[in-house]
RNA sequence: GCCAGAGUGGUGAAAUUGGUAGACACACGGGAUUCAAAAUCCCGCGCCCUUAAAAGCGUGCCGGUUCGAGUCCGGCCUCUGGUACCA
């Protein structure tokens, strides 16, 4: 063992001895546990940030663990290489996306191995080559033959100056990026997927998700937002362009007779079918459409309303109705058109205000809660006033009574609706994968039989920042299917599409005639451990549920979920913001590993705060890192050369001094703690906080008593053990210099000894009326007379009951006396 | 706007089931070593009062429950993530 700790040569060392002898290559294997592992793979965006790192050290030290423990473990990696940077990197650099894409995995590739992930490598993929994609191409065709595939339209982002579709990210303060154009909504032909068909197994299947965060369980159930209401016809007084009624929903009819307007969708079929003949209302949509259709922009924006001049009848009063267009009412949401309750409703009530429309309040509360009308909407539920025959009713019975009632008319019904919307996975993009589809000469849709499969991305493309080079090419475009000319598809997929499946085709990524191999796949799947950013709460997560029960139902897979247990790993801070290019306050990995060494950085990074929390970076911690490293090897360097003088015996546990029992049980006590930490609770943080108190407490024990060498070799072989899935490569060298021939990373999980954590007296902590004032030690099988007599005589403890009567002695065994006295 | 989180010393954090607030580090201060520096080692380190001890105060803010609250409940404030075409 050298004297000095060169991070370099070791890890240069350690990742030739793994490569040579494969060890992360893994087989399906039926007489060991398997355990699959997976980080969400990146973005191929050019080099590794701290998110990656931090992401990926997560993940590799709870495979590390995991293989330590005797499981079969499987780390793949791969590149969620379609995406929209590619296009505009490919503008900025002169180059197509494809050759840019390639060039940055080569060279990230490279920096994940120089950080020593155990990946098995042979198993890598990239989602933009054709042995990938096609698979996806081929089961969104047989997503169209079950139906589950479909065309409509839906709003886009569109700059009208650049005759373009923009991304929500592309549109600035409703404006153009490139241009600075106003955007419009724009709607257009697209392709969806039915994932509302799933939305109450998607919902349900959460209960099983047991592993998971609570906090994303309830994004999830919030997202897909079951609710149950009434779907009720309005008819209209004059029919218009042959619509004689609409429908809205609700999830308050009990405040149906607090109705005052009805609002439509500017896009709504009678909006537009009034809007031919009214040239003001035809501006006033024109002016809703000036919108990007994020929903957070939506959401808070002005509120807009035109009065259309035709009205309703009230379904259960008769009263007439005016009906408004407003801007906040979207097309795609329910049905395009909403009740107003202004007395009832925020939003509504703020609306009414502004156009100073009737507000009458129907509900009143139930308690002394204060319900003002002209100030604000009361919103939460009570009883029934001004309501007619429903008068006096509390929620329930109201809703029953008025479903019923408007059941009878024939005018309404209670349903079940969801939030959640249909998956539209159409992008008029170029650098995704082909829709699988084409358009005879009548527009007929014909998806593109599996032996035409894949249809193949052009590579060598040229950009011209704005349009897709796959829409301007005729050649492409047009083909000739035994003898009928067809036009293809020329949009490409989502690239949630890409990653919703990966995980499955790790298990086969070699697959050739299927789009998995059920053996290999049911062998490792579910996910055991998914570990990724908690910005994927929502959509790549409900997408890859989704997808799994689809691959499910074409018996590819016989799980119903995908990942078994997950990890939402936080942000990497710098100076209390996020770290990006934009910003200028970003670290390169590179530079740090270069400097301290792969280990270093590793440990740094879990040791700076728990995996879920956001982590703030520090310059000055790395350093820490890397001294408490060369510490580590320098107590071990000392350690190996005065055993190899000769002096070190056999553990024997019956002759130790009192010092050397007591790092006995610090030793097996850090193995207990470490173990919960790496496993249950994944605070991988305070599992390095126990090794480093255990090293502090070795430094403070008499090395030259006779069974000292044996007491330190047990503490380092475990603190060697417990460090190996987070610093493998000192950690290899370390274990191989405690005199081991067997390399670490075959190493066994260390077990506790039992009888080493036996102590026989305890410190127990005295408080008076909740405040401490005293501490006392006592045998661990103290009675609880003589623990309460114990602290009621300590002497500090009188000086605070001196001249009161003590109440109420409250004893927690082994932690604490509590004695309330006055 | 809506949904979900977070807020503890100078800093990152710990306190796992309601039971000693600040483990483990970083920074800083003092000392040892050194011709000197770096490195290393030792000591101190929430605030306040104090020579010291002891007391008092202290987990974003306001209130509540409890023998006991960082932890539970109600109401706020600020920040972060998501918001369906960034991935």
């Amino acid at each position: 063992m050298q004297e000095q700790y060169h991070p370099k040569t070791i890890e240069q060392t350690v990742q030739q001895y793994w490569r040579e002898n494969h060890c992360f290559r893994v087989r399906e294997d039926r007489d060991r546990p398997k355990y699959y592992c997976l980080a969400m793979f990146p973005y191929p965006s050019g080099q590794l940030h701290m998110g990656h790192v931090r992401n990926y050290t997560i993940a590799d030290v709870i495979s590390r663990y995991q293989r330590m423990l005797g499981k079969n473990v499987l780390q793949p990696m791969g590149w969620d290489a379609f995406g929209l940077p590619a296009e505009n990197a490919a503008i900025k650099n002169n180059t197509a996306p494809a050759k840019w894409t390639y060039q940055n995995i080569q060279y990230m590739k490279e920096q994940l191995n120089v950080l020593g992930f155990a990946y098995d490598w042979d198993r890598e993929l990239a989602t933009c080559k054709p042995d990938y994609y096609r698979w996806e191409q081929w089961f969104f065709t047989r997503l169209y033959e079950k139906g589950l595939a479909y065309k409509k339209t839906s709003a886009v982002n569109w700059c009208p100056t650049d005759q373009t579709v923009l991304a929500n990210e592309q549109v600035i303060d409703g404006r153009c990026w490139r241009c600075d154009t106003q955007v419009e909504r724009k709607e257009i032909p697209q392709w969806f997927i039915r994932i509302t068909d799933y939305a109450e197994e998607l919902l349900n299947d959460l209960d099983k998700l047991e592993a998971w965060p609570d906090q994303v369980r309830t994004m999830q159930r919030n997202w897909i937002g079951r609710s149950r209401g009434v779907t009720m016809s309005f008819s209209l007084t004059r029919p218009v362009a042959g619509y004689d009624h609409f429908e809205v929903y609700t999830t308050r009819p009990d405040t149906l007779m607090g109705v005052t307007y009805l609002s439509l969708a500017p896009e709504h079929p009678i909006t537009l079918a009034l809007a031919a003949s009214n040239a003001v209302l035809a501006e006033f949509i024109a002016i809703c459409k000036q919108q990007s259709v994020a929903e957070a922009d939506m959401a808070t924006m002005d509120k807009k309303g035109m009065d259309t001049g035709i009205t309703a009848i009230h379904p259960i009063s008769g009263a007439v109705v005016p009906i408004w267009v407003a801007n906040y009412v979207l097309m795609d949401y329910g049905s395009g058109a909403v009740m107003a309750v202004p007395a009832h409703d925020q939003r509504d009530w703020d609306f009414a205000q502004q156009y100073q429309l009737p507000i009458k309040q129907v509900i009143t509360p139930t308690d002394d809660a204060p319900c003002d009308i002209e100030k604000q909407a009361f919103t939460t539920k009570g009883l029934l006033i001004n309501s007619g025959p429903f008068e006096g009713l509390a929620f329930d019975t109201a809703f029953d009574a008025i479903a019923a009632a408007l059941a009878e008319q024939n005018k309404g019904r209670i349903t079940i609706n969801y939030r959640l919307r249909d998956w539209g996975v159409s992008r008029q993009r170029y650098w995704g994968a082909p829709i699988p589809m084409m358009y005879g000469p009548d527009g007929v849709e014909i998806p593109v039989p599996a032996n035409k499969l894949p249809v193949l991305l052009p590579e060598e493309v040229t950009m011209d920042g704005i349009h897709s080079p796959l829409k301007a090419d005729s050649h492409w475009k047009n083909i000739d299917l035994d003898g009928r000319p067809l036009e293809r598809e020329t949009d490409t997929f989502d690239t949630f599409m890409e990653s919703s499946w990966y995980y499955a085709r790790f298990t086969c990524p070699d697959s050739a005639d299927a789009m998995l191999d059920a053996d290999r796949a049911n062998y490792w799947l579910p996910v055991d451990q998914y570990v990724g950013g908690i910005e994927h709460a929502i959509l790549h997560l409900l997408y890859a549920r989704f997808f799994h029960k689809l691959m499910r139902d074409e018996n590819l897979v016989n799980s119903d979920e995908p990942f078994t247990r997950l990890l939402c790993q936080g942000m990497v801070l710098k100076d209390g913001s996020k770290m990006s290019k934009s910003k200028g306050n970003t670290v390169d990995p590179q530079t740090l590993i270069d400097q301290y060494g792969a280990d270093t950085v590793r440990l740094f990074t879990m040791f700076a705060a728990p995996p879920e929390q956001s982590l703030e970076w520090s310059d000055e911690g790395v350093a820490g890192a890397s001294r408490f490293l060369r510490r580590l090897w320098k107590t071990l360097h000392q350690h190996v050369t005065a055993s190899a003088t000769g002096t070190t015996k056999p553990l024997d546990i019956d002759n130790l001094s009192s010092a050397e029992s007591d790092v006995r049980r610090k030793t097996h006590s850090t193995i207990a703690k470490v173990s919960d930490d790496y496993g249950r609770r994944q605070t991988f943080n305070t599992a390095i906080a126990a090794v480093m108190e255990l090293l502090n407490e070795l430094n403070g024990l008499d090395k030259k008593s006779a069974q000292a060498d044996a007491v330190v070799q047990e503490a380092l072989e475990a603190a060697v053990l417990l460090l190996a899935p987070i610093t493998p490569h000192l950690c290899h060298a370390a274990w191989a210099a405690l005199g081991h021939n067997e390399a670490v990373i075959d190493a066994q999980w260390p077990a506790i000894d039992e009888n080493a954590l036996i102590r026989s007296s305890i410190t127990m902590v005295v408080q008076v009326n909740g405040k401490v004032r005293s501490q006392i030690d006592l045998a661990t099988d103290a009675a609880r007379e003589a623990v309460e007599q114990a602290a009621i005589n300590d002497s500090n403890v009188q000086r605070f009951t001196a001249g009161k009567s003590i109440r109420k002695v409250i004893v927690i065994p082994n932690k604490l006396v509590n004695i309330v006295a006055n």
